[in-house]
DNA sequence: GTGAAAGCGCTAACAA
DNA sequence: TTGTTAGCGCTTTCAC
């Protein structure tokens, strides 16, 4: 903005062509003659020209931004998402325009992402409700859902196999002959968190165990700490913890060894969920369970962009095999 | 995109007034008497209309997005910076466009940049080259640089006094009585590596002392490791090691305590920098500097709104004091 | 305060 | 292959 920019007729003017002409060399698949491209070009190239991509878009009814929504980046798995998400996309001429929710109003910003006239949205946060997936669905913009699922929204989703993750984290800590299993939620209502504790909960079943004690830790590193408080201040302690995710758990094991003075795993083990870089450094070598970002970022990806591209409005469902990865804070 | 969208036409055809007086009405500040105002707004909520963002700048000139220029999000701080600019924004009604570098190709999202029509950008990397800050000076376009300076370009920046810094770290591990103090640099060329480290050797100096040994780690994890490894591999250690940011410095102290088994600070103390949360965890108790975000994003966001509603472009530089954060890494 | 009309910079028919 | 023409949805004069 600012600055009287250069415009295609300026261009024009000085190439001695049409105004299409010059829209056309900037057009892909557009038919213009190499005589007239390379004058453009040259003529476009003196001037600094650039295309505006505004105005582009008004009358080619697609601006080529997908936003994303997303509702807070403490967890580092979050911002992991965003980066390989902006770079899928950008590799593919698409640009993401972000959405931060605030906490409390997540609808609000529903307004502001239809005013934008985006190509597609994915709604990356496990706390958002369903509604801006259904109003944007009804809109006709294609709507991923990330980590996350709506039972029967017209939404696409790409998620990990949380149940499960969840259970073979209940198998392995089963083998391992634990006895008082703990677990501390995410968000109650979240699907990851229902899910992993689904999958928890029945793999236990299958061995006649059940929860040992449980408790809540909304998906927050302060949340977390003092859930691990509660369970650790009685007398009698798990043996065992899985946090519903690694976020978490990396408070949990705070609280076990600061202030408790416990050894991990030696007085008790945490087991946890998502293997976010940390979890592999030694300082925390924390057993998990993978969601394997790459691999959903590029499902998200393809199905946005299949979608955006060919106008399908079939929602697509993904799902990421959870992998158990074994470090040492276990068994 | 998609679904015939419904436009202010419309809207004003159901309302029975003009076109105009339909802009006028989601136009602050436009004269509009509240029956019209009324029946327009009746009209609209009917409808679902929603102004076309992107209709509204190409004839306004602003487009209400800010572009944000970013290298990687590995290092914890650029995603914290990434959520509070993005609040802080939005809150005044302006949007993040992302754009993630490619390694080696920084100049490449230039294009990509100005073809959306911004009305600022914030360059949060401190190894982007000064190209695009010129270009989009040159177009009047204001830019704010995050975390980083270039000397005397037409661009604001918004920093830490990493200076001052540096001075602090090494006159607090010269009180502590270290004598063969380390120093793992960053990006060898980037202004928070240089200037970290001229407080810092200067910092030494004052006591007569000097680097002791130093060695690069590029500021990423990996490069960290190797250059602890190297650190520490020779028969005389380092008594203490200043690492240039925190998200190194986790990488150090873990091949200090898990691959050569020695105890922080026991044997061997360790200082970063940024005071990211992480340093903050029992698991790292990293002594470190501060570097204010909170500050730094609303002096960043206060820079770009001025200019971007006054048009004014005379570059601004903000420095925000550097904060000695002593924990139980060293000393 | 309101409507008519012009035009932001561009793409996409339509002829030529 | 080209130029001409008509808008995309909106803001903003300009008369009234």
């Amino acid at each position: 903005m600012a600055k009287p920019s250069v415009t295609s007729t300026d261009v024009a003017r000085l190439a001695n062509v049409s105004q299409s002409a010059v829209s056309r060399t900037f057009t892909s698949g557009a038919s213009v003659s190499d005589s007239t491209r390379s004058k453009v070009l040259a003529a476009a190239e003196t001037l600094g020209y650039r295309p505006n991509a505004l105005a582009r878009s008004l009358i080619s009814g697609r601006s080529h931004i997908v936003g994303l929504v997303v509702a807070y980046l403490e967890n580092h798995f979050y911002s992991i998402v965003i980066e390989r998400l902006s770079r899928a996309l950008q590799a593919r001429g698409y640009h993401v325009l972000l959405f931060m929710t605030e906490p409390g109003q997540q609808d609000k910003v529903i307004g502001d992402i239809l005013q934008y006239q985006i190509d597609g949205v994915v709604l990356a946060s496990v706390t958002l409700s369903s509604q801006i997936a259904e109003e944007c669905a009804a809109l006709g913009v294609p709507v991923v859902l990330f980590n996350r699922y709506i039972a029967d929204a017209q939404a696409s989703s790409v998620t990990s196999d949380n149940v499960d993750g969840g259970y073979k984290l209940a198998r392995f800590l089963v083998a391992k002959g634990f006895q008082r299993i703990a677990y501390i939620a995410g968000q109650e209502n979240a699907s990851t968190n229902l899910d992993r504790e689904q999958g928890f909960v029945q793999g236990l079943a299958e061995s006649g165990q059940r929860l040992w004690k449980r408790e809540v830790g909304d998906y927050l590193f302060e949340g977390a700490a003092e859930a691990a408080r509660r369970l650790l201040q009685s007398d009698e302690r798990p043996d065992a913890i899985f946090v519903a995710n690694d976020h978490m758990a990396f408070a949990v094991m705070d609280v076990i060894r600061s202030e408790f003075g416990l050894r991990i795993p030696a007085d008790i083990s945490v087991v946890g969920y998502d293997d976010v870089p940390e979890a592999a450094w030694p300082a925390y070598d924390l057993t998990t369970v993978e969601q394997p970002v790459d691999e959903m970022i590029t499902a998200a990806a393809e199905i946005l962009l299949e979608q955006m591209e060919h106008k399908v409005v079939n929602p697509a469902h993904r799902v990421a095999e959870a992998r158990l990865v074994v470090r040492g804070s276990a068994g």
